[in-house]
DNA sequence: AAACCGGGGGC
DNA sequence: GCCCCAGGTTT
């Protein structure tokens, strides 16, 4: 079932909005002072208010069409403000327009995003731009749906993109907008509770002014990131504070509900670094893959590393890479223990020197997803945070002279 | 070092 | 409805 499917289905309406809003608002424990339209009337104007005088200057506000938001809310939904800026800059030189980003080489794409992680949003855009162009004539669709039918765009993105750069009056609901809406309201839920989400869609979505729907969402992110944050809200600073039912009633330490996390998994695992002399150079060059489609960092480039299969010693790494080359691997010793903590793992990663009799390779290393790489040219291919520090970790170990074995 | 952040998609 | 994604910042 597609997302727009679903929505559809949603809004065959059983009760009229007004009763399901009403049946919705009595199991969601709130303030009803934030359901008067004089409320909400005046959190408008307020809000509208302080977003004029702080507003920060963002690259994509000034010129912001949907191509221009699409890029800065993608790369947003993981990273802050600051260390996106400079990740979209050079995405804009390099890919000005949505047909540009299309006819893009993918492995240049992910070189410019390596750094900002969850790669695989990358490959959604690049596909979401080829469909651009295939079914779009070019042109970033303006129709809700046909947005929230492209890859990697869900109800939050789309309704960013069509409201910041077309004024269209759809909500959003966000991070940010979670938290200031839960407060506003003394939403006493965790956020992310169906019901709650549910709920807050619907404020969100009631909030909205008739006209620069664009302006007020952007207040609304806004104002959660640089006055209603997590920890310590600067209601001193707050145009909303007189309204605000969470500071009324001091519960900003409770609101928003916290949300429960999944327990850190201790996981080990072995990354084998094979090299040999460059054929008539000086420099070493190392065996790396290219890593298919279906598997974790899809498309990025990494070395010799079981990831579809756990493996619990390195042993067991150098049987899984024989069983990859057809050829027997021998193990040498541990070059660094390398710990990476990324979602819910903590990662200690055993970085082994190892080795094959590189004539019995030649036929696996025919598969384009193998090849020997000399280090120089490892700045060029796209990789995880973990395969760049081992680069980075052989270019000292080159540097210093210290053989690998 | 531990805790926190977070939207979209696949099933 | 639940789990996965594979990284950075704050405390």
């Amino acid at each position: 079932m597609t997302d727009a499917v679903r929505r559809n289905q949603k809004r065959k309406p059983q009760q009229t909005t007004v009763q399901k809003a009403q049946a919705e608002s009595q199991d969601v424990p709130h303030d009803s002072r934030c359901q008067a339209s004089s409320w909400r009337r005046d959190v408008r104007r307020r809000l509208f208010a302080w977003f004029e005088d702080h507003a920060r200057v963002l690259p994509w506000r000034s010129e912001p069409t949907p191509y221009r938001v699409w890029v800065s809310e993608i790369m947003l939904q993981q990273t802050q403000v600051a260390t996106v800026l400079p990740y979209y800059e050079r995405w804009m030189r390099q890919y000005p327009t949505v047909v540009d980003l299309a006819n893009a080489d993918e492995a240049d794409l992910m070189r410019i995003w390596e750094g900002l992680g969850y790669y695989r949003r990358v490959r959604s855009m690049h596909a979401a731009a080829k469909r651009v162009v295939q079914e779009h004539e070019g042109k970033f669709p303006t129709d809700f749906d046909a947005v929230l039918a492209l890859p990697g765009i869900g109800r939050y993105t789309a309704g960013a993109i069509l409201s910041i750069a077309c004024d269209q009056r759809l909500p959003i609901l966000e991070g940010n907008t979670q938290r200031v809406f839960s407060r506003w309201a003394a939403m006493s839920l965790t956020p992310t509770e169906t019901k709650a989400n549910k709920w807050l869609w619907q404020f969100s979505e009631q909030l909205l002014p008739q006209h620069e729907c664009g302006t007020f969402n952007q207040a609304a992110m806004e104002i959660g990131a640089l006055v209603c944050t997590p920890k310590n809200p600067k209601c001193d600073e707050c145009p909303i504070r007189q309204l605000c039912c969470t500071a009324a009633a001091g519960l900003q330490e409770s609101i928003p509900g916290k949300i429960t996390r999944v327990k850190y998994e201790d996981r080990m695992e072995f990354a084998l670094v094979l090299s040999r002399k460059a054929r008539g150079q000086e420099c070493q060059e190392y065996l790396v893959r290219q890593l298919p489609n279906d598997a974790r960092w899809a498309g990025l480039w990494d070395f010799p590393r079981p990831t579809e299969v756990e493996t619990k010693t390195v042993d067991a790494a150098a049987r899984w890479l024989e069983g990859e080359l057809g050829t027997p691997v021998r193990v040498g010793a541990r070059l660094k223990t390398i710990r990476h903590a990324v979602t819910k793992f903590r990662i200690q990663l055993h970085v082994h020197s190892a080795s094959v009799n590189s004539k019995q390779t030649r036929s696996k290393l025919r598969d384009p997803l193998w090849r020997w790489v000399r280090q120089d040219d490892l700045a060029n291919l796209p990789m995880s945070v973990t395969g760049r520090k081992i680069v980075h970790l052989l270019a000292q170990s080159e540097q210093s002279f210290l053989p690998l074995e």
